[in-house]
DNA sequence: GATGAATGAGAATTCATTCAT
DNA sequence: GATGAATGAATTCTCATTCAT
């Protein structure tokens, strides 16, 4: 399922050969047959197992966290790019994105099991700011979500498509981008309001 | 070709049949090929048709604004969702995303069509709005341009992936999501400092 | 469609490679599946395909006929070899018994065309005997069309499965065989009731 | 060996997988190889036993016996139909025929073990009514034995083909058809000459 | 210029056979 | 002896590409 993955994410679904997975797992194409019935079923396969171990991670971090929300929002962006932007499974976005008009029942799975806990987790995180008085109660809290993480999805996509086709990346230390995102929401672009003494 | 892209787009390079983007252009198999050489060919064509139509947006906006830069901002994406986001172009992001591996070239020409010259008017805006004393002078320029620019491409993405298998968009207005995106870069999330009396 | 019939019957319907039936048929296997989307369908259509041959002989053959009965079966019997037994419509038979089980619609299909049709044929044969006073009025219909009817069929089976691997046939003399098949039924077997009163 | 036997009658010896033979006889697919060196083999083995079984029948029955030869006759067909028209390996009749031209070798086997036999028996029976006075020494012994016999093996082949497709078989009781079939050959279909001197 | 029938290389899938346990 | 996981050759089916009309 690792070869599958890696090779769906690199050259999409219907480019990618059973062959050259079976090769890239070390094993025959038969064998392949033997635990996945078709490559269909090789596709789902690997996204249920990938959606799963991402789904895991997240709500703990959250739980317990003491900090100002500014901090916990920083903590779970660099939780999760850990856990997941830097692994393997970063593919699985691209590979969600590009093949669920083929096979919308993965949309269907991938929108209830990851979009919707995903937003549900970001909203009641931005809740918990606005309720201890870190942010302001005007904020549309979906809208900040999406703005929250849409970049870091991002992220993944382009590290698994334009990427590696350039001599420079766009950016060259992904960490760095995403604190700074994250600060640049919190505090904004705009220039300090003159005198007041400051905010952050 | 806009037959082709609406296909690209929507399954992908691999899984698109020339049978079918003839059906879907009113013509034979036989005369795309009298026009194209062959099925990359075509996809070539494609992206570069509907890339050399991004890039004329753009610039012209920005050289004579008079009003603030955060208002000329709000303009940019504007402008942009209406003419691109908006249209069957708004594809191209996808099918890029999706085939750049594949087609390292298409990567590279992407690479400086699109990505450099629009990095380079985004950041030009902001740095308009820091010699203007609008926007703090500590931004880092281009992370905060992936920050206004991500979240916009994933509404392109999102429209032609999972979007259309889901009864609920997770937006169910995008223009609404982008204005709210922009002032949030500008305004930052953080609630007023103190007693001040008003900051936008 | 000739060069599946034979091969089909030669060989049956899973021991058959398209490629052969292609190469046989002088085209390419792409040519194939532009008329039949699949190896099923061909079958299909080859069965389809020689059925309503078959079925169209027959009943004008009976309709005016003047003579006796027992020359019209000659004739009928001897007609139907010439058409049907001497020529590849006769593997049909082979076909259908063979792949009955596979394919039951096909079964289906046989009894409704060729089954039924051909028992009430010779149904009414044996009835204008009957009413001619020509035929014992004790026969039972149905069984005695199947007596005159199944070693015409085994003939035709015999020709496409043991026949051609032995090298002297079961009957050197088809024609020969149907003739003294239908006499002894007319006539029966057993010796001449001479001066004898009765013998059943 | 019975669950081949069975499989290759229902679906032929190529669309039969050695899966479902093992499956079926409650074994692993190795423990067949440890028996039958190949599908091949098992398919002659199969054969092999279940004809060696049917040959036995028969001459014992003749040789003894006191009645008429009518009355033998219908003898000899109720116990064959009997000890195989009624057993699984009735199948045998349909493998042969199916696979005959696949396997040349069975078809000899099956000629020098089955068929020339079984038209000795019968031959033999005939020419016994002959000498006795009861059969009409005009008849072709051979053409005679087949039509006795084809019948029958219609019967067998129909039972394993079109049979178990058909919601109403086309005879309901075999038992009843064959003893016909051997009257109706005995008698003739013709109407007693009445008093007349003679018909043929 | 346009067509669509024909092609055949290539990909998914099946299944008889092997063999380490 | 028995097993069943692993194999890969063989087969069906697809589809980009060609070319005579």
């Amino acid at each position: 399922m690792d070869a599958a993955l890696d090779l769906f994410v690199e050259k999409g679904f219907a480019a990618t050969k059973i062959d050259d997975v079976a090769a890239r797992a070390g094993v025959s194409k038969g064998t392949l047959y033997l635990y996945f019935p078709s490559k269909e079923e090789l596709l789902k396969a690997v996204i249920r197992h990938n959606l799963s171990l991402t789904i895991e991670q997240g709500d703990d971090v959250v739980a317990n966290f003491e900090g100002s929300t500014a901090e916990l929002m920083q903590v779970v962006a660099g939780v999760w790019w850990e856990r997941v932007g830097e692994t393997q499974a970063s593919g699985i976005f691209k590979l969600i994105l590009t093949e669920a008009r083929n096979f919308p029942d993965l949309a269907q799975f991938y929108d209830a099991e990851v979009i919707e806990p995903g937003q549900r987790l970001i909203t009641r995180l931005l809740q918990r700011g606005v309720d201890r008085g870190e942010f302001r109660p005007t904020l549309h809290l979906l809208d900040t979500a999406h703005s929250f993480i849409f970049p870091l999805l991002m992220l993944c996509l382009h590290k698994h498509s334009i990427g590696p086709c350039l001599v420079h990346g766009l950016t060259n230390d992904p960490r760095r981008f995403i604190a700074h995102h994250i600060e640049l929401l919190l505090k904004g672009v705009t220039a300090e309001p003159v005198p007041a003494p400051g905010t952050s």
